[in-house]
DNA sequence: TAGTGGTCTAGACCACCAC
DNA sequence: TGGTGGTCTAGACCACTAT
């Protein structure tokens, strides 16, 4: 950063550069925004901005009261090429869920588990074939892990399906959804994933845990189909800092899964 | 959002509202700062406060001399599942890329080609099963959509292969590079691909067309593998608001795709 | 030149937390 | 109670864009 950029910028350099080399930890406490002030000769909202600049990366956060830190990272890994296949154990999302945390040591829950009746809207109607407007089934749950929100999800069902398949209770489905669908006929057989990302909505941060001002969301939505028609689509929203999505495809005897990792 | 929130989150909240409802539309230019000031009858920093959630968000944009604007949102998708395979008439990457951009209607280019020595980060070496610090080669591009920066992509191989598949070049491989590797013995029977978000460093965002403070990018990792070892390592480094990976895998008769469509 | 956003100051008071 | 970050004011000057 060179000497000529805006005062706010080269504080926020310089606290990135600390934090970069490991002279400011993970979890440590950066200096107070008096101190940086005077050490800086600034005034103090010209150190909130160079502070600002950093909690928008996702660097840092700071607690009223407390003081700013820099932001520890773990990672969790969501594998989607098999998370939900038919030849594994796993009966549904929220027992892959739990298989996919035990097997990297954390112990998974969900909370706020809610069906509602939706209309589906433009984009929603032009994945699951239906007209907009029409009704869908939604179920929606929050997944924990170690007790942190990790993500949110939400399956959307056609009503016919639904109906078909007693999916219009407000609590789980015995055996899994995905069971209880192929029994009536409607076996997923393929699926199309879409992964975007952006920032989340105040509504998103504030269930997913309070997101710090400088994390995104990914959002993952699977369209499943049966031989004739789509048969759910499933809209989760992963903690960017917190979750990594994975597909493992093809032929992959010489793969080692290297159990950890952070983001690069 | 309620009445006792700070004044800037309030302002934030009306214009948000504005922008969602139509009100304002994307590409519209939102009131200066100055017309905001008198008509909340606040400071203009306080105006600036509200305009900065939104930018964070990724709704806004500003510009020095020119105003604020509801940015727009176009969206490229990229088909993982299918971008880099054998059977298609694709060589390698780059005609992947050209293909799909001209699918999408758009005209696709690459640009800044560089080939590096690098030595192997510890996350570079567990996933190309090489020791940390083993030479590895880099074959970087960034590509553009309709003359705009979409995604940055950097691709290491170990070395020893580079130097059979006559890699150590500062210029494309006639046929691609996939198929050189076939070619010599080196044959992609499978991949993992990793899908993380993150905010942008200053460098990716300038790279990246100087992506909005609001903007994250969407990190993909893929390594692919023969039979006996992994041979590559692409990363991709998306600009967030104007990328979508996609996966079409199984059985997918009944899948219509849906060409457009926003993020959410 | 007039108007825009970008940077910066030097204060003030408040809400929250640890002691 | 003292210190932290959170909010807010009322100015100033600068850099850039349009006309």
């Amino acid at each position: 950063m060179a000497q000529s950029d805006p005062l706010y910028q080269r504080i926020a350099s310089e606290l990135r550069e600390q934090i970069r080399t490991g002279t400011i930890k993970a979890g440590d406490r950066l200096p107070t925004e008096v101190e940086l002030r005077d050490q800086y000769d600034v005034s103090r909202n010209t150190v909130r901005l160079a502070l600002a600049m950093l909690q928008n990366e996702g660097m840092i956060s700071s607690v009223q009261g407390k003081g700013t830190i820099v932001r520890e990272q773990i990672m969790l890994t969501y594998h989607a090429a098999w998370a939900e296949s038919r030849d594994r154990n796993a009966s549904d999302q929220t027992d892959a869920f739990y298989a996919e945390m035990k097997a990297q040591g954390r112990t998974g829950e969900y909370r706020d588990f809610e069906m509602r009746i939706k209309s589906a809207s433009p984009h929603l109607a032009a994945r699951l074939g239906v007209e907009e407007g029409d009704s869908l089934v939604s179920r929606a749950i929050s997944r924990y892990a170690d007790g942190e929100p990790f993500s949110l999800q939400d399956s959307y069902y056609p009503m016919d399906i639904a109906q078909a398949c007693g999916l219009l209770t407000p609590h789980d489905v015995p055996g899994g959804v995905i069971r209880a669908m192929a029994k009536k006929g409607h076996e997923e057989i393929g699926y199309v994933d879409e992964l975007t990302t952006r920032m989340p909505t105040p509504d998103e941060a504030r269930k997913l845990g309070g997101l710090g001002s400088g994390t995104p969301v990914l959002v993952y939505v699977r369209t499943t189909y049966s031989d004739a028609r789509p048969l759910r689509l499933t809209l989760t929203i992963f903690a960017g800092d917190r979750n990594r999505v994975v597909y493992e495809i093809g032929d992959l005897q010489a793969y080692v899964p290297a159990e950890n990792g952070a983001s690069k």
